[in-house]
DNA sequence: TTATATCGGACTAATTAAGTCGTATATATG
DNA sequence: CATATATACGACTTAATTAGTCCGATATAA
């Protein structure tokens, strides 16, 4: 099954909401979470990895929340992906150093090139959608 | 993260192996097993499934296994998913005939379209993929 | 001072993938 | 015909990942 984290779409839900709620300043993850119906916990956690990764920014206490720091045309899905810890990895030996060590087929793999070249094309088309084009597609 | 099924891994390298061993006749789930480094029962599993989609065929009893029964062109990365009963479905609302029962936020969700269409153009990737360019590509 | 937020780690539950086991059936061969 | 070898197939267990929850700490506006 290929299928992408619900952090990942519930990140997506999350940017979007803050940046149309923009004009309210800081928006609550009680609110977000209020609004899209995603659980308040979870949701916290996505958005503090999403603030680690300067795309969005906090402000703590009373009238706190969280606002946009990236423009969405430079937040990519991949961006997200990423932020949230996961992984476009189609196989165990799609890494930066693939050695026989991660499987013991290695050597005679036959397969490592061609899923490579996809997987390379799925990263494109991840890393050239932003929250922009998504927002506008509306 | 985004990966595919080690069976489906498994499913591409045996079918490789069956195509290239195709003179000695009928190749036994041991004999691949044992080649390949598959667990043998997970194998037998696999090589069951390919049959029932007439992607290789069978000969039970002492010297049987199997054999190609598709064309190598006519295999694809898709057919091999679908026949392990796998999916490209990058959210839970890619389906057939998707509705509001599926997800609380359907209707007002931005997500379904530009997500829909990177989908599309992953299953293109994997669908032109065939096991001839993949042998080839050695 | 208090109410409202984020911060962040640890924990549990749910789902899926990976692997195993047992029993039935088919068949080539001595 | 007996036997060894092989597939057929469903049930089961285990491992890994994802999803969701809980709790105590810190920051800050009012
Ligand atoms: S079998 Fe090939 S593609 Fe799969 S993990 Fe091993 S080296 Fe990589
Ligand atoms: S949030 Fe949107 S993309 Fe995700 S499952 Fe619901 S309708 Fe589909």
């Amino acid at each position: 099954m290929l299928k992408i984290a619900k952090s990942v779409e519930y990140a997506i839900l999350a940017v979007k909401y803050i940046h149309e709620n923009s004009h309210k300043g800081s928006i609550s993850t009680k609110e977000i979470s209020n609004e899209l119906n995603i659980p308040f916990d979870l949701l916290a956690k996505i958005l503090q990895k999403l603030m680690k990764e300067q795309i969005i920014q906090s402000k703590q206490g009373t009238r706190g929340g969280y606002s946009m720091k990236s423009k969405l045309s430079e937040v990519s899905i991949t961006k997200l992906i990423e932020a949230l810890d996961q992984k476009i990895q189609l196989t165990d030996c799609m890494v930066q150093n693939p050695s026989a060590s991660d499987c013991g087929r290695f050597d005679t793999c036959c397969l490592r090139g061609p899923l490579g070249q996809i997987q390379d094309k799925i990263n494109l088309l991840f890393s050239n959608t932003t929250m922009e084009e998504i927002i506008q597609s509306n």
